[in-house]
DNA sequence: GCCGTTTTCGGCCCGACTGTTTTCAGTCG
């Protein structure tokens, strides 16, 4: 039998999906794909054997023609239909289903009447008016359209802190190991925990910069080099983000990395305070204005302890206070991985996620967790399997069996509540007092206008069973704007209802945005910073949580889940 | 494409919003 891996098989059943209904096929026919896709994602039976057995069929959702379909995906690891049918479409056409208001029957009717075929040429036919002649499209629906793909030029040359570190996480190996490379790290904005970043800045020191240099360029992943200089070469990494190495001595290399960690304005404020000193601070050094003698610190502690400061964590150099605080001693402890004892907010197969409770459990577990919030979906999130009331129930009674089990881990009973648009959620009062914590999160109706979305999410902070406010913003990074929303309003409403801020790790949300972090202590709000798994590889996604905590200024006391059990309990009341 | 059945086609996918319409189609979560 060939070895075919099911995330594939679920990638194509998604893609005949989604192709079918370019092609205008019934919708359900679509559904039954994306259905027996989904149910392949999260079934706990081995794929392979239920195939070879012939049992596939015997699972809902599965006839006569899905199981003949993934028969053979399994047993040849391709699928004669499938390739037939994305034959039939120029390749070009999927990418526009990244646009923002186009679905499959507007693209369906892009290609069929005016041959548009990709992003490109819809964009010209954006510029030339064309979409005007067609029935269904207007002035409005052309416009955004063309905002989308300005939004999407926009964030091509961006990418996510961790797709960022992934890259350079590689390349500090590499460097570490090389011969000629005395010490070396990360700079700019990915040292400083940025959530978006441009490019990826390294120093590092060398006696022999032309035999670094000459190591970094012929890196396999370089795919084009900009500029190759003594002290700073600029490539292209596997295609796409740029890497700019800098290459000093070693004397030198304390200021070259507090300098190229930035940021500008810290820097600036940093230079303003060495000259009222009367000192002198670049890359190269510190130097006295009159005598023109250079400072002689080692690492960037010394540096800022010549300024009589406490050290500075990069995360914190956004010129926000941290200098004044600084040499005030006043710098709060940030908050660290280790620091957290649970993982809340986690979504299993009862609603859209992939992994079982147990699963998610033993994931945490093995990471040296102590407890696990469940939040699977409300009943209204009926798109993403919301819980009714039956299934809480059976929820429950699985997470008090796994509980007797074991001593010292414990499942919380918690759930992701929909803010409806009127602000109200989706549970009666009996229900809503079932669980330990709730997480109250806005999923649908994002256009509301600024006045109205603050109203619906404070009337739900007001509501007494709302432990948590979900993802406060609900942007997406580099894909959706948060919404309308007076953030200010909303965390003076959390601070007096005294529900709990979520920083939602997931990479692509990180929301709470830091920037609010702070403002949000300072009125005494608590924060919860959350997994928002919905597999166990996305438990890993706590760290990134904790990046943004850290640049929010937050320390552990301020976090609910740095606690043991018996104090997050508390926290709940 | 699947399911169920008072066995062979009708129902399956809800609700809000937007933009295009003049009563609704398409998209999104």
């Amino acid at each position: 039998m060939f070895i075919v891996d099911r995330s594939e098989i679920v990638m194509i059943l998604n893609n005949i999906g989604m192709l079918l209904e370019l092609k205008g096929e019934n919708f359900f026919k679509s559904k039954a794909y994306y259905d027996a896709a989904r149910r392949i994602e999260v079934m706990e039976e081995n794929l392979e054997e239920l195939v070879r057995d012939d049992k596939l069929k015997d699972i809902k959702g599965f006839g006569k023609a899905l199981t003949q379909k993934i028969t053979e995906l399994v047993k040849t690891g391709r699928l004669d239909y499938y390739n037939r049918l994305k034959a039939s479409f120029p390749e070009g056409l999927f990418e526009l289903l990244k646009i923002q208001g186009l679905g499959p029957k507007r693209i369906s009717t892009l290609y069929n009447k005016l041959g548009i075929c990709n992003i490109e040429q819809l964009k010209q036919a954006c510029n030339e008016g064309k979409l005007l002649e067609l029935a269904g499209f207007g002035r409005k629906t052309q416009a955004a359209v063309i905002k989308s793909i300005d939004d999407l030029d926009k964030y091509s040359n961006r990418y996510l802190y961790y797709q960022a570190s992934e890259i350079s996480d590689l390349i500090i190996k590499l460097l570490d190991e090389n011969e000629y490379v005395i010490r070396c790290s990360i700079a700019g904005s990915l040292r400083r925990k940025k959530e978006i970043i441009k490019d990826i800045d390294i120093i590092a020191s060398s006696e022999k910069p032309d035999d670094v240099m000459g190591f970094f360029t012929s890196l396999p992943m370089v795919t084009n080099i900009i500029n190759r200089g003594e002290t700073k070469t600029s490539v292209i990494m596997d295609e796409k983000i740029q890497v700019d190495l800098r290459v000093v001595g070693d004397k030198e290399y304390p200021y070259a990395l507090h300098h190229f960690t930035g940021s500008k304005e810290h820097n600036t404020a940093m230079r303003h305070m060495a000259k009222d000193k009367g000192l002198k601070m670049n890359e190269y050094g510190i130097f006295d204005l009159d005598s023109g003698e250079s400072a002689d610190c080692r690492n960037e502690e010394e540096i800022f302890g010549l300024f009589d400061m406490e050290y500075i964590p990069p995360e914190l150099r956004e010129n926000n206070g941290e200098i004044k605080d600084a040499l005030e001693r006043a710098l709060p402890v940030l908050v660290c991985d280790k620091d957290i004892k649970g993982v809340v907010h986690v979504h299993t197969r009862y609603s859209d996620g992939k992994n079982s409770i147990k699963e998610m459990a033993r994931a945490c577990m093995g990471l040296g967790y102590k407890y696990l919030g469940i939040s699977d979906h409300s009943e209204n999130a009926f798109y993403a399997g919301g819980l009714k009331r039956d299934q809480i129930k059976r929820q429950h009674e699985e997470i008090d069996q796994l509980n007797e089990s074991s001593s010292d881990f414990m499942i919380l009973k918690g759930i992701e509540l929909d803010i409806l648009p009127d602000g109200n959620v989706d549970y009666d009062e009996e229900v809503l007092s079932w669980f330990d914590f709730t997480i109250a999160s806005v999923h649908s109706s994002f256009n509301m206008d600024m006045g109205k979305m603050t109203d619906r999410i404070i009337k739900a902070l007001k509501n007494e069973f709302v432990t948590i406010l979900g993802h406060p913003s609900g942007r997406l990074l580099m894909s959706r704007d948060p919404y309308r929303v007076d953030m200010d309003e909303i965390i003076a409403a959390a601070s007096e209802e005294r529900v709990i801020l979520e920083i939602n790790a997931n990479p692509y949300r990180l929301d709470l945005d830091w920037r609010y972090c702070k403002k949000a202590k300072e009125l005494g709000c608590k924060f919860a910073i959350c997994s928002d798994a919905h597999s166990i590889d996305e438990i890993y996604n706590i760290p990134f949580g904790v990046n943004t905590a850290r640049k929010g200024w937050l320390t552990k006391e301020d976090i609910i889940n740095t606690g043991s059990y018996k104090s997050l309990k508390k926290e709940f009341i």
